[in-house]
DNA sequence: ACCTGAACACCGTTCAAGT
DNA sequence: ACCTGAACACCGTTCAAGT
């Protein structure tokens, strides 16, 4: 046992990289990475070039993980929903009523799309992979959760099917719109924002003008819950009918 | 519909400007090129270079009509939204009552999406001018018309804010899925597609797979009536409340 | 086994130069 | 006045080659 086998050891035991041997890029840690990036320096700076900097490798070390820079995009998407695994406010199955089983996934989204805004627009603007997979609930996992635990509570084939429609429009409406306001696209990132945000000019623009108060206020989480509450009762509704 | 090679004499025939002086460019006719080249062949591919080569010219040349790439695409956008100015069943102010109004109004932003699937979703996802610019609403003449038809109708400011905002997201929500599964992003074009589109295996996902019948049935446009009616009964509460 | 150098085809954008 | 050639910096991706 040499010294510096030791000093190799101690690194590992503290979880770094031993210096010789790095330790090797793997999927998972790239997706990561992506995320990271997006979130902080937005989705148009996400380059193959500029992750593999990120991960200290040249880019084209990615290619032997990951088959290409879609691939990536599209991995991204899986894991950021794959995120509601271990929220334990998201049961995999109702527990107390359907209508506490959907709040629960309803606020899982909900709190993944704020905390990546600038991630969340992927995960509604990539093509789904069976039209039936309907963002932002695009995994096979969670589709089936949701029609699972609803034919449990009572909902026909139907029922359920129109109540997974309802549920996806009104969380991809919602959480768009409020990411959107929260942290942009950020396309060519801006400079130089000196104080100033220059609003368009509003004269010609009266009503907008007198109510720019009120349309700068932020009610997103009330809306949210107010509309989430609206869509339970109209699914309550839904229950009850018989299969057409 | 368009033979490039064919370009000039076609010009000729219809009586266009003969092809020794060719017709310059302008802003307005690379905002149609550029919309036609998003329909037929997806975002991805819309290339200044591209876009160039499609009106006879080099993409160096759209940089006199068009700061860059991205201020064409916000161009994109104003000019899909502004297409309603020409639609006869879209009204600049109620005329029979506000749910009317509303009504046209959303079926008019609706066959702007269906028309331009490929397109649509630049509209809801280019990063708003203003926070209170909600998509897919994001110009302030049709702002403007919404507020000032609802506060003719009786609505008070914060009633139509409320209002605006529940519009916004329902026709977002609605419209980004339907046409998701009309004619999606297409990333890299898919070739080779042999008829069979291999479906992801469903055995692990019963629900889905028996309810994979009722799930792969479009029902887009009643749904879409169903949900604004409901948007709307629930706007008549709103508007029948005092200001908070 | 894992990473890289060099190369290819393609981007957006600028600018001096052509007509 | 309008367009282009040439150039720059930067992409994604491949593959033979290095260690």
């Amino acid at each position: 046992m040499t010294d510096e086998t030791m000093d190799a050891d101690a690194d590992v035991v503290a979880g770094n990289p031993p210096p010789s041997a790095r330790v090797p890029l793997d999927r998972e840690r790239i997706i990561r990475a992506a995320i990271d990036h997006i979130d902080t320096a937005g989705l148009p700076s996400l380059t193959m070039r500029r992750l593999g900097a990120s991960l200290g490798v040249e880019a084209m070390s990615l290619y032997r993980y990951v088959p290409g820079r879609e691939d990536l995009l599209d991995a991204v998407v899986n894991h950021l929903i794959n995120t509601m695994y271990d929220d334990d406010d998201v049961l995999d199955m109702p527990q107390d009523g359907w209508q506490d089983f959907l709040q629960r996934l309803a606020h899982g989204v909900r709190r993944v799309a704020l905390a990546h805004p600038k991630a969340f627009p992927l995960v509604a603007s990539r093509p789904p992979e069976a039209p039936w997979l309907r963002p932002p609930l695009r995994s096979l996992h969670w589709v089936e959760s949701f029609l699972a635990g609803l034919s449990r509570e009572g909902f026909s084939d139907d029922a359920a099917v129109a109540a997974y429609r309802g549920f996806t429009s009104f969380l991809l409406g919602h959480l768009l719109l409020e990411v959107s306001t929260h942290g942009a696209d950020v396309g060519p990132l801006d400079v130089l924002d000196d104080g100033s945000q220059e609003p368009p000019k509003l004269d010609a623009y009266p009503h907008v003008a007198k109510m720019s108060g009120a349309l700068s206020e932020d009610h997103a989480a009330a809306e949210f819950e107010e509309s989430l509450e609206n869509l339970l009762d109209r699914l309550q509704l839904l229950r009850l009918e018989a299969d057409s």
